[in-house]
DNA sequence: GCTTATTTATACGAAGCGGTACATAAATCA
DNA sequence: TGATTTATGTACCGCTTCGTATAAATAAGC
C-alpha cells in the first residue's frame, strides 16, 4: 500500500466541554469524587467503556492493526459497529486509545515492582518476571510486547501513533536509567557504570523477550536469557 | 479476525521434477553450469524472478503482511495478478520466498564482515553498522528489520513462517556466539565471560536498534546507543 | 503453415472492508 | 403523557480484497 488515505476528521462528540466553559459553573454544588452514577438522559450503554476499550486490545494486540477488522472488534467488545464509532472513533482513533490503555496497563505494573525497593538485581528479575507475565499472556498463544507490534505495524505511518510509540520507547529507557542511577548510587554499581548505557541494554532485553515470545519461544528459554541479562547488567 | 483461512494448495507448477527421475537422464550430454539460457517452449517471461522478488520484498517490509495488497506487489514487481500467483503461488507463499531472500542477502553481507576477521570490538561495531544500513535504508523512510517484523506480523500464525522467524533468531545468536567464542579464545575477553549470555545481548541490541529505526530515531542516537552495548560486550 | 507450450492481459466474481443512514429502543425531563 | 436525548440494531453503501477464468500473445517443435 502506498499510504492509501488520510485520517479523516474523527467527529468527537461534542462532549459538553465549551458549554460547560461557557457556564460559569453548573448548577449542582459540586460533585466531590466522581465516582457517583452522573444520571445521563438518554438510552443507557449496554458496555462498559473500559471493558470495551481492553476487549479490542486484546484483539489488536493479537492481530495489529491491518488485520484487525472493525467485525472481529465488534465481536470482543460486544458493541456493534456504530457503538464502536460514536463511543471510540474510528479504527486508528480506537487502536490509539486502547494504546494509551495499555501502556497505561503497564506503567502501573512496573511502578508497583519499583516501589517495592529491592536491591538491583532483585528488582530487575522482577520486572522481567512482569514482562514476560504479559508478553506471555493471550489465549490465542503469547501477544509480546504492544509497542513493539505498534512499531512494527502500518500503524507507525500515523505521527500521531509514530509520537506515542516513541515517548514509550523513551520511557522505557528513563526508567531503567533511573533504576541503575539508583542502584549505583546505593553502591551496588561500579562508579564507572554508565547508568544510561545500562538502560539501553535493559530495553534492549525488553525487547528480545518481546520478539521471542511473541515467536512462541517457551518461557524456560526466555528466563534462562534474561538471567544472563541480568547477570551482565548488575555486574559483580 | 479469527484465522479466516487456512492456506490453500498452492498448486505448484509441474516442474517436470518426477518426469526426470522417470526418465535416467535427458538427451543433452550435460548442461555444465546451468548458466545458459535453457531455451524455454513458450512465450517468454517478461520479469526476472530474482527482481521481482527484490520488489516484492520491498513492499512487504515496508508495510507488512497484512496491509500489502496485490495490487500493491503487482505494481511493485511490474507483473500482473496471474503472472504473480503462477510465478510465485498466493500472497502467504510469495511472502514466504521474499524472506528467505531476504535472510540470504542478510546472511551475505554478514557473512563479509565475519570474513574480514576482525578483532571483537571493531567487527561488532562493522556488524552493527551493516544493520544499520539495512534498517535505515528504504524509499518511504526506515524499515527496520524484516525478522522482527514478519515476527509481529499475524504471519507469524502460519507454522512455517513462525519456524522461518525462531530459524533466523537462533541463526543471529549463534553466529553472535561463535564471534565472542573466537574472541575468548584469542584472549580478547576475560575467560569468565560467558559467549552464549554476551551472544543474546548482541542480538538483544540487533533487536532493539531495529525497532527503534522504524520508530525514525536518527542514527546518531542508534550508534551512540550501539556504542555502549559494545562497549559493555568487549568489556575491558 | 499448424500444433503445442508458456506467459501476459483483461476482466470478473464472491467475499470482506470501513463507515454510515435510518429506524427503533430506553432512559430523563417537562 | 409526550418531547427530548442517547444508545442500539439492521441494513446498506461504495470500495477493496484475493484469487481465477478466459482469451490473446509469443515462443518452440513438427
Amino acid at each position: 500500500m502506498v499510504q492509501k488515505r488520510s485520517p479523516p476528521p474523527p467527529r468527537a462528540r461534542p462532549e459538553a466541554a465549551l458549554l460547560k466553559s461557557a457556564k460559569p459553573q453548573p448548577a449542582k454544588p459540586s460533585p466531590a469524587a466522581g465516582a457517583v452514577p452522573p444520571k445521563r438522559r438518554g438510552r443507557p450503554r449496554a458496555y462498559e467503556p473500559d471493558v470495551a476499550l481492553s476487549r479490542a486490545l486484546d484483539v489488536f494486540w493479537k492481530d495489529g492493526f491491518a488485520a484487525t477488522s472493525l467485525d472481529d472488534l465488534s465481536a470482543a467488545t460486544g458493541m456493534n459497529r456504530p457503538s464502536l464509532y460514536g463511543a471510540f472513533g474510528d479504527k486508528r482513533e480506537l487502536y490509539k486509545k486502547t494504546y494509551e490503555s495499555y501502556r497505561n496497563r503497564a506503567r502501573a505494573r512496573m511502578g508497583e515492582a519499583f516501589a517495592a525497593d529491592l536491591p538491583l538485581r532483585p528488582m530487575l528479575l522482577r520486572i522481567y518476571g512482569i514482562a514476560l507475565d504479559m508478553y506471555l499472556s493471550g489465549e490465542g498463544g503469547p501477544r509480546g510486547c504492544f509497542t513493539v507490534m505498534t512499531a512494527t505495524s502500518e500503524a507507525v505511518f500515523d505521527p500521531d501513533i509514530r509520537a506515542l510509540v516513541v515517548s514509550g520507547l523513551v520511557e522505557m529507557d528513563r526508567f531503567f536509567a533511573r533504576l541503575f542511577k539508583i542502584a549505583q548510587e546505593r553502591g551496588e554499581l561500579p562508579a564507572t557504570a554508565d547508568p544510561q548505557v545500562l538502560a539501553n541494554l535493559a530495553s534492549a532485553t525488553i525487547h528480545t523477550i518481546a520478539i521471542r515470545a511473541r515467536a512462541q519461544i517457551p518461557r524456560a528459554e526466555l528466563e534462562a536469557l534474561v538471567n544472563g541479562a541480568v547477570a551482565v547488567m548488575a555486574q559483580g
